[in-house]
DNA sequence: CGAATTTAGTTTAGACCTAAACAATCAACA
DNA sequence: TGTTGATTGTTTAGGTCTAAACTAAATTCG
């Protein structure tokens, strides 16, 4: 017995589905976060960020930060400002706009990253050793659906009938 | 380009999947959380533990929810003060154990509940919309496979190898 | 019995998240 | 050019979550 004890209705293979899919994501998730905490002192949004960073020479202003995270731009202040006083990223101008930042990481960032990364992937890998590399592909193609439909069927039709 | 754009390894398939069903729940989970606060001016949280208790004629004691909803025993002990407060549920003693509680719906939680649990079931069937019966039960399958690995390797393996 | 341990629930400190209001800057256009 | 509206980032108030310390009650066991 546990979360997915909730459902019950009249159609129960979506919702049954859905509270499977949220378990698994927070089965996974809080393992990752208990990890980078554990072994890194750090947090998932911090690592999220950093790893976001990773891959772009020159930086990610704050809005396109906000954008990929799927987070409001609130947060990204706060874990930035964390991060920057650790020396792990900077903030530096954005030539011909004076508003807005990119936040790029530091070297120490990058080494810091990496080293994290590493194990992280580790873990990932672990998470999924129960799937063939065949369901792991099928998997990723089913949710691939779900989330094009989302992206394509957005909320609006719900929210405003 | 969005949080899937994160992932770069060795083995980059376990971390796309990962990237994937985390942007999946995010999607349907932030979808739910929105039309929860603007329909009914209520959170996950708090539909989440009333469904839990729908089910139960006798309440759950606090640590069950607690183990249920895999959160931390305060959490549930401010939802559940909220919900009080507002008399969707009430505490009631447990025979024999003067240190727990059972918390259960009262006859307006349980209304309160229905007609949410209405709606919350056509947000979800419609989340999964872009999916055939078919593709649905793979799904869950799949998600079964990955949850059952979870619990049989737990985190101890990796906690201290 | 009585001390030590375990268990149920609460409280506290701190991190993260949101929505909404805000300041500064940019852009569009009459 | 000057005003209006949009965009970028920050701040604030409030809700949720965790881990850890705590209280009270139950259980174990010498």
């Amino acid at each position: 017995m546990d979360m997915e004890a909730r459902g019950h209705s009249e159609h129960p293979e979506a919702l049954r589905l859905w509270l499977r899919l949220l378990t698994c994501t927070q089965l996974i998730e809080k393992q990752v976060r208990a990890e980078l905490r554990e072994r890194f002192d750090t947090t998932l949004p911090r690592f999220d960020l950093m790893s976001q960073l990773e891959r772009s020479q020159d930086g990610l202003k704050m809005k396109e930060l906000s954008r990929r995270m799927m987070v409001t731009g609130g947060n990204i202040t706060g874990i930035t400002d964390q991060l920057v006083s650790e020396g792990l990223v900077e903030r530096l101008p954005v030539a011909g706009d004076r508003r807005a930042f990119r936040v790029r990481l530091t070297a120490r960032g990058r080494k810091s990253f990496a080293d994290m990364a590493q194990q992280h992937e580790g873990w990932i890998v672990e998470a999924f050793g129960g799937l063939s590399a065949h369901e792991l592909d099928a998997l990723h193609q089913l949710l691939g659906k779900v989330k094009q439909h989302h992206l394509v069927a957005p909320a609006s039709n719900l929210l405003d009938p």
